[in-house]
DNA sequence: CCTACCTATGTGATCGATCACATTAATGAT
DNA sequence: ATCATTAATGTGATCGATCACATAGGTAGG
């Protein structure tokens, strides 16, 4: 031990056993390899020109000390925090919380730490502290997940030069001029129903100001439009199953035979809204979902809905966030036909 | 701009407009204030002797120059990463991520960071690749969310120094001589089996390895001994919908009249095997379920269960973990009775 | 054979905060 | 009126890494 000054801290000035030893730095594995401090450094960033021999030799050091580079400092003196930041209002759905931990995982794979931040509120103040705890980290850049258009406003405004994304972005340039998964996955949705024979298709809808919601929407509209289908029938829920057994009431009043479900929640309240009024499904009403939630198959009847690669949108996220120049291809949205819709009974 | 030197990195040389300018440092502030950096720091923790004018003049400072601490630097100098590590394995559950969202917004309440850590694998070396990674961030504590025994094993070998909790933790030792509140939840959901006049109660198991399930176990036969019922059957799952329906088989083949599901999603396959093999749902065969997630009331039936509170839970780590005197009192499980259980039929 | 250049490594400054300690002014106690 | 004590603030070292630049030893070209 050469301490020839004791810095801060009650540095134990004796090796007293069970003191805990300030973890090993740079230096000390430099010490005990023979070499320099920048050489150890150069070694951890895996520098071209290092002698195998010298690497080796720095390595042995590192493990015999079992060695573990400093985050904060290397942060620090390199102004990288390799940290992407999640911002997220969702607590608990499926859909998020699948993404959120495939996009960890390859954010790890590529050197980065994932921190979350809930914004617990709907309120402004929430969405800026949560942002303001981000740009603390320096985090290098965000991840919205649920986006709804307000945080997306409130991001843009005190971004703090934080670069950011959102599980619905896009990928390439080349894939930009193709539609956006959602819409195409809600129009899969709405086109199995009119094929089926329905033309009075009603849209259990999720919260306006969700991107998600909108966009699924937009599906449905679209695939109406082109059909040249005329009726339209919009009820707006909140995702939850709670929500979506209330809307079915109104869309059924509306003398729907067919409800296209913004997720696969709001389309379980349905089935039971249906399920209550003793409406068949998929006799007297077909019902289509939208995710493909594990639980959906064992739905009474099984869901037809409309699968989303979760996982595959959280890796994208981070590649794109990273302007990784090979983006994984967005995976088209599925359509998964179950027991749940049938042709209408007129 | 009174730049003298030119550090590292290069920075901007002339006050180019679009520059992206260093962000303010304390030594910025100081300048600004017409003060020592000190005392900005001092501002920055709330030490008690300063003037109030001073700490209005660096406030001002502060605003003025939209500072924002640097949390990497704060950590390497205090040696306090002020970070909380979540080790997980369980991707897309709803209720430990409804935990993790209350976890995280407490712990940034106490001015805490989260960041989370997958294990995708079941392996040890991705449980220790995720270990390793929090160490690195020299996270102070870290919470184990659907601890696995084999989990737990990892983290208590290797945990380098960094203290760990679980969700399932007990608060103060006041509390430590009760049971577990998962324990008591499944003797709640036994109970109320047995009193309907049930004495062929199944379970229908988590996987062996989990702390939940384990805990859930324990209660189903903890009860079943203390009505001195002897019928046990025992069938393990792995949380998911689609095993809670292969195994409800299983049961049923034991000629159980009831279902002690260990989850709401087993529970859900369940109740979609005996809808499949015509058995009458509360009628033949009665159903509880663990957890009452969202969806539970409109399963068909809807389905009697176990409600957990696992944003307190997640508000209970953190605490505990922090060593917090007050830590908030575990609230007990509920018995949420619906139309899924009934009195056997013989 | 000497300059040019690349390879492999070392030295000291630096990132932005806190820590330890020094200093000065104000308040009390004797 | 004098010394001890506390309040309020400043100075310089420090955390553990990277950055910029310097230096020593090879190899190659003219």
């Amino acid at each position: 031990m050469t301490s020839e000054l004791q810095p801060h801290g009650p540095a134990s000035a004796a090796p007293v056993v069970g003191a805990k030893a300030r973890a090993a730095s740079v230096f000390d594995v430099a010490r005990l390899a023979g070499v320099s401090h920048q050489t150890v450094s150069r070694v951890l960033n895996d520098h071209p020109s290092l002698r195998p021999a010298t690497r080796q030799k720095v390595l042995d050091a590192m493990k015999e000390l079992s060695y573990r580079p400093n985050a904060a400092a290397r942060t620090l003196s390199s102004s990288r925090s390799r940290m992407i930041g999640i911002l997220s209002t969702s607590t608990g759905q499926y859909g998020p919380a699948a993404s959120v931990a495939a996009l960890e995982v390859a954010a790890r794979a590529r050197g980065y730490s994932v921190t979350i931040a809930n914004a617990d509120g709907l309120d402004p103040r929430s969405v800026q502290a949560a942002i303001s705890h981000l740009a603390e980290l320096s985090a290098e850049g965000v991840v919205v997940v649920a986006p709804q258009t307000r945080v997306l406003e409130a991001l843009s405004d005190l971004s703090f030069g934080m670069p950011f994304v959102t599980l619905q972005e896009l990928a390439t340039d080349a894939e930009r001029s193709r539609p956006l998964d959602q819409v195409v996955g809600a129009r899969m949705a709405v086109s199995h129903l009119a094929s089926l024979g329905h033309r009075r298709i009603g849209h259990l809808a999720g919260p306006a100001d969700w991107l998600d919601a909108a966009q699924r929407l937009t599906g449905y509209t679209d695939e109406l439009d082109a059909r040249a289908i005329d009726f339209r029938a919009v009820v707006n829920g909140d995702w939850s199953a709670a929500s979506g057994h209330r809307a079915a009431g109104e869309l059924i009043a509306h003398g729907v035979t067919a409800i296209f479900a913004g997720n696969d929640q709001m389309a379980l309240g349905a089935l039971k809204a249906a399920s209550e009024a003793d409406i068949a499904v998929p006799g007297e009403l077909s019902i289509v979902g939208f995710d493909d939630v594990p639980e959906a198959a064992f739905y009474s009847p099984a869901l037809t809905t409309v699968r989303q690669d979760f996982a595959e949108a959280g890796r994208r996220a981070v590649a794109l966030l990273l302007g990784e120049s090979s983006v994984p291809p967005s995976v088209e949205p599925e359509l998964v036909v179950r027991r749940s819709t049938a042709a209408p009974v007129a």
